[in-house]
DNA sequence: TTGTGTTTTATTGCCTCC
DNA sequence: GGAGGCAATAAAACACAA
């Protein structure tokens, strides 16, 4: 430790002494200075002309650490708000000014840019976290919106569904007057519920409509579909869930709605409408 | 009064710049 | 190499609850 800076020099500085606190005179009075402390106690670093008419120094007590007084920190605030590095000669003349060393002028705008950086580094802090925050509820509401399409989506298909279905049989039952055809044509009214349920299911018309068409039933398929495409009504039906189809490969625009919602919500939440604009019109 | 957490003052060691 | 800045740290001063 260089003790050459933890005394103060004396002789250059009126009356003030500052022991190290390896200094047994120190720790001796650390104890009897507690007890004298009260509220009017005078600060330890006080400005020139205080220092002359007190008693308080006659006795040349070896001082603690003391805090400035509050007009010495307003000063240094100022000096601070003004340029908070220190040129030497501002230096000298605040020492001078508050009758303080200037290595503690030094001390105190070094420690002062240090708690000014620690306040930046929280206020920037807090600026990012509400930025943060911010965008997070964002992605929160359109996630919800994502799921409300969504079951949107579902509920849409369900009637969908029911629908094809109820017409299918019509069809069929045109030939089968019972309600549920059971002879041979009854063989089509399951095949056509395959069909719907596989392009609901799968996505992809070949299969199904390979065993429709193996039956003749092309009326079912697509010449009486409620989509203009197949690429568009799996379009509609990728994006649900449980539901996606073999072919979301990303290739197709509708079927990549989905696929971030951070990326590009504003933009898909606009082709979901269409989307969903054009099914409900259907 | 005392224990504890926070703030302030000061030191130390390292680094950069001239 | 000396001066000054910074990060890390020590320790005194202070605030405050129990």
């Amino acid at each position: 430790m260089d003790s050459g800076r933890l005394f103060f020099d004396t002789s250059s500085h009126g009356n003030m002494l500052l022991l190290g606190n390896a200094n047994p005179l120190f720790r001796g009075m650390r104890s009897v200075l507690n007890m004298e402390e009260n509220p009017k106690r005078r600060p330890f670093f006080t400005l020139a002309d205080d220092l002359i008419d007190e008693e308080f120094y006659d006795e040349q007590l070896p001082e603690k650490k003391r805090r400035l007084t509050p007009e010495q920190v307003n000063l240094l605030e100022k000096s601070f708000e003004a340029e908070n590095k220190l040129e030497p000669e501002r230096k000298t003349q605040l020492a001078k000014k508050l009758g303080l060393q200037p290595r503690q002028v030094a001390v105190w705008f070094q420690n002062r840019r240090a708690r000014w950086k620690t306040k930046q580094l929280e206020r920037d802090y807090d600026v990012l976290k509400s930025s943060y925050d911010s965008l997070l509820s964002e992605y929160d509401s359109i996630v919800k919106e994502n799921e409300n399409l969504k079951s949107e989506v579902v509920s849409l298909t369900d009637k969908l569904q029911a629908k094809e279905a109820a017409e299918g049989t019509m069809m069929v039952g045109q030939k089968a007057d019972p309600p549920l055809p059971v002879t041979a044509d009854g063989e089509a009214v399951v095949l056509v519920t395959v069909k719907v349920e596989d392009r609901l299911s799968s996505g992809s018309g070949s299969g199904g409509s390979a065993v429709v068409d193996e039956d003749g039933l092309q009326l079912v398929d697509s010449g009486d579909s409620y989509f203009p495409a197949d690429d568009d009504y799996r379009g509609c039906m990728g994006p649900v869930d449980g539901m996606q189809s073999e072919e979301d490969d990303g290739s197709d625009d509708n079927q990549s709605y989905f696929s971030d919602v951070l990326a590009a919500a504003e933009q898909q939440h606009h082709e979901a409408g269409e989307a969903l604009s054009w099914w409900v019109w259907s």
